[in-house]
RNA sequence: GGCCGAGUGGCAGAGUGGCCAUGCAGCGGAUUGCAAAUCCGCGUACGUCGGUUCGAUUCCGGCCUCGGCCUCCA
């Protein structure tokens, strides 16, 4: 089996060629951390998330990088506001990140650098850059020239004519070329800066991402991950000074962007408005929820967003759950994903039709009979689980999730329903039934005569 | 304007040159005291007009519609 990936630099799926197998190298844009994530921030955390398992299977070691963006001008504004410093800001939010991707299911990457700690190697590059022709400083700042990149606008797919055609900034007249980029800039008294051979500034955005691939992750990565609005400028922008301080050398080998999540069709983003937080989303359904919803689409689709989304997604995990509390007691007898799953992933990613394999496994499982299928279903579901990200969680506790539950009580119903129904008196049980399920349980009378509760 | 992507059943959303996605919701049946759950079955789905083909939702072309990037943005 071949891991197929969709290449947006060349536009096709190819074959996963890691360039050492042994160490396979992955960097994805994280957030910049000055405010709470919306749900279409957390696709790529959660898509790449998914790569991550999937090449941890099957490879050795697999360093998987993702940044914070600490110092921005987003930030600034927000620390100004509060009238705190800016660590206040990044901290909070680094902190509220990281415990909304762990309620997604998002294992920790392994690395998370952050942009203030590399500063030395920022202006490294940057001195590389200059060195080489690349780069030239002018008014305190110091900007990347464009034209002295002939592979500039491959990954985006344009080429100069159009950027400087339909160009929207003001061209700042100290700029030998329009296109040119700011790897540095300076900084008022009043603003984060740091000494550097140009006066006291702060790293343009850019330069960030290539500094920290470069200092963790070696001149060349196998992936580079990020949402669909980076290819241009900022990942065309990066291709150009790592490919550039690295004389020529290739910068990534395959770059993977996921599309958005959209509301009423249109692009969810913070300048529109019309988003919703993780953190939101997380006090009305569980994390799980949100996790499926996001993998319901392939990841270069967009995926339209709503309620409606993540009470399917939800209906659809309930289900799972409950055919794995059917079996929770019969021990796993395999420890292995099916292969059609296993190839659906394989297949540049094709989460939605390894969904459908999960929801094979679980008609499978509620059909099976003898206890041997039983343990090799239930042990398949949670291989698959494991790769997804999902069905890791005991069935009784998900079942019973946020509901505050008097179980004695609840026991205490069931055996006085029990009594009546003995007793032939279903007009009394019905009437119990109804008193637990008005408080959100709902009980389920089982072939063996026992019967069992769990939240609605 | 330039570049790119998309239009699939009530909803979400895969995929394929001829046969089945899948889930949620709905309907019918089995089961049940009744339910719930589960299983079985059902619904003339592929924007539009042409072309290629024995056969197209799938390939090609035109058209319509929608979205994204070109500015911070996952």
């Amino acid at each position: 089996m071949s891991l197929i990936l969709y290449n947006t630099l060349t536009r096709r799926k190819e074959l996963f060629t890691p360039l050492d197998p042994g160490r396979v190298t992955m960097y994805v844009c994280g957030p910049t951390v000055y405010n709470y994530a919306h749900i279409g921030n957390a696709r790529p955390a959660v898509v790449f998330d998914v790569l991550f398992r999937l090449l941890k299977a099957r490879y050795p070691q697999v360093l998987y990088a993702r940044n914070t963006t600490d110092v921005d001008d987003k930030i600034n504004a927000a620390a100004k506001a509060q009238g705190v410093p800016i660590r206040t800001i990044t901290d909070k939010f680094t902190a509220i990140y990281r415990a909304d991707m762990s309620a997604l299911g998002v294992l920790p990457p392994t690395l998370e650098p952050s942009a203030t700690e590399h500063i030395p190697q920022m202006i490294a590059m940057i001195e590389v850059l200059m060195a080489k022709g690349h780069a030239y400083a002018a008014e305190g700042h110091v900007m990347f020239h464009v034209p002295s990149f002939t592979g500039y606008g491959q990954l985006s797919g344009r080429n100069r004519d159009d950027m400087i055609a339909g160009a929207r900034v003001e061209v700042a007249p100290f700029k030998k070329d329009p296109a040119d980029f700011v790897l540095w800039k300076p900084s008022t008294p009043d603003l984060p800066g740091w000494d550097s051979p140009w006066g006291r500034g702060r790293p343009g955005w850019h330069i960030e991402c290539s500094a920290m691939i470069e200092a963790h992750l070696g001149p060349t990565i196998d992936i580079h991950g990020g949402g669909h609005d980076l290819i241009f400028p900022h990942h065309e922008n990066e291709l150009a000074q790592g490919t550039c301080a690295h004389g020529g050398k290739t910068y990534a080998q395959v770059w993977m962007h996921n599309g958005f999540l959209t509301m009423d069709k249109e692009k969810m983003s913070k300048s529109l408005g019309n988003i919703v937080t993780v953190h939101e989303l997380l006090k009305n359904a569980p994390g799980e929820a949100l996790r499926w919803a996001l993998l319901g689409a392939h990841y270069r689709q967009p995926l339209d967003w709503s309620d409606e989304t993540v009470a399917q997604a939800k209906a659809t995990l309930d289900r799972a759950y409950r055919a794995l509390g059917e079996v929770w007691d019969i021990e796993a007898k395999s420890n292995t994903a099916p292969t059609a799953l296993t190839e659906a992933l394989e297949d540049d990613l094709n989460t939605p039709k390894a969904m459908a394999e999960i929801a094979a496994l679980v008609k499978a499982l509620n059909s099976a009979k003898d206890a041997d299928e039983k343990a090799r279903l239930k042990g398949e579901l949670l291989a698959a689980g494991t790769l997804l990200g999902v069905l890791q969680q005991d069935p009784e506790k998900w079942l019973a999730k946020d509901l505050d539950i008097d179980e004695a009580w609840i026991i205490q119903m069931i055996e006085a329903r029990a009594s009546a129904r003995k007793a032939r008196d279903f007009k009394e049980a019905d009437r119990i039934r109804g008193e637990i399920a008005a408080a959100g349980i709902e009980i389920k009378d089982n072939p063996d005569g026992t019967t069992t509760w769990a939240a609605k």
